[in-house]
DNA sequence: CGGCACGTTGAATGCCATCAAGTGGGGTGG
DNA sequence: CCACCCCACTTGATGGCATTCAACGTGCCG
């Protein structure tokens, strides 16, 4: 079996760097500590201190934060291949929250875990900084979305977006893909509220530009969508200068 | 002269990290290539790429991006003792402007430089990235307040935060602040337009709750102020757990 | 069967954007 | 020295986008 296609991690990374088949396995060797999450019960909670951080190997996690008055605003998404509480395990309690949205598989990584695998391959260091670097630049953008995006731009850029993440794990392309949030979720991340949600759901829809619907979206008209949205992917796959080639 | 004066790199690291002699004359050396900046004139562009990283010593300057449609997102003010770039020198071309709001003085550094002082000081390098991390934790709450926070709670917290940032360079305390922003930049950061900006410090006026005028801040009531904000500073002030001491 | 979560739609309210007009200070040039 | 302009700020009027409240539909599961 292709080790890429075991692993999320491996083949996100790759997409960016060619890895030699010793910094795959490395890349294997951090997913032993498997553990599994059930859907909607929190991984992380806010406050928290001392937790590990994760590699997600299949399944999708949100990150939140609550406010007092119970509103709640998530932060981003977590799909295969993405790390999860990366910072907080070196730095600080944790500032917000992570819940599995479905039944998920994750494997537990240490500091320690982490600083082994970047001396024996330094070349992984720079391509998770890469990956950190990109999380950074897609909060960025979220912010952008949040502040001044009309509600049908922002939840089609979101969509977009999230086509983009999926595509380099092998889990969507142009035509769409599968998707297991409600509109709940959409709204909790977009700042509006589930109603709206699905009000903007209905008018992308019959506007024939996607459809969310049976926990699929689908793209119908995928360039005039990312017109309408101003979405330009350039902050997503810059590739890494410094690492062009072995 | 206490280089913590001279510094306020050194005194946000400082009170943070007690920092050693030879600590404090690394950072120093950091300062060495000194440039200037006037105000308006964007020091780095959108799309730039190869561009240097920046420590800020004097002055303010704000990072935004810009849309098609000619609207801006501040994403965050920079203040004296701030990186500036620090991960696209490392990874990647800009991804946003920055743009000096006042005439202000910063040291150019490069890639090297940090590595070099990283070497000598390893403990820097966790400051440092303990600095980054608070940061992207500015970021979330940032994007917590777009998202989730009435116009009034979202303009207070602001002129909280800031002045949480102000007070750790001895630039503020709960009396207030000197703030060259106008009410443009407030409506650009904070996802409203400059008129209900206007209308919103009005309102903080009238209540008695904080002053904003001729480029100065006043708190009249912080804790109330607070409360109305749901401002919670442990995102700001947590301490490192690795550097507690040498 | 009832309960629950998610989705859907309608109606009314309200927050905030937009348009418009006017004030006042600071700088510049006649 | 004054006229002029520009920028930041201010205030009022109007309207729209999104929220809120409410009700109902549907599928799933205990």
């Amino acid at each position: 079996m292709d080790p890429c296609d075991s692993n999320p991690l491996s083949r996100k990374l790759g997409a960016f760097v060619v890895l030699s088949g010793d910094e795959l396995s490395i890349l294997a060797a951090l997913h032993q500590r498997r553990r599994c999450f059930v859907a909607g019960r929190d991984l992380v909670r806010q406050g928290q201190s001392q937790h590990a951080a994760y590699i997600l190997a299949s399944g999708w996690v949100c990150s939140y934060k609550i406010q007092a008055d119970g509103s709640r605003q998530i932060i981003d998404f977590q799909i295969p291949g993405d790390f999860l509480g990366l910072r907080s395990v070196l730095l600080r309690t944790s500032d917000h929250s992570f819940e599995p949205i479905v039944d998920c598989e994750a494997a537990e990584v240490s500091a320690s875990d982490l600083i082994v695998a970047f001396e024996q391959a330094p070349r992984l260091a720079a391509a998770v900084l890469w990956a950190a670097s990109r999380d950074e630049a897609m909060l960025v953008e979220h912010l952008v979305g949040v502040g001044r995006r009309a509600a049908d731009a922002r939840v089609a850029h979101f969509l977009l977006e999230l086509c983009s993440r999926l595509a380099l794990v092998g889990l969507g392309n142009r035509e769409g893909f599968d998707c297991p949030l409600t509109q709940y979720h959409l709204a909790d991340a977009l700042g509006l509220s589930a109603v709206h949600v699905n009000r903007v759901l209905r008018s992308l829809r019959e506007r024939k530009l996607a459809t969310f619907r049976d926990n699929h979206v689908c793209f119908h008209d995928y360039d005039q969508l990312a017109r309408m949205a101003g979405f330009d992917d350039t902050y997503l796959d810059q590739s890494l200068p410094l690492l062009r080639r072995p």
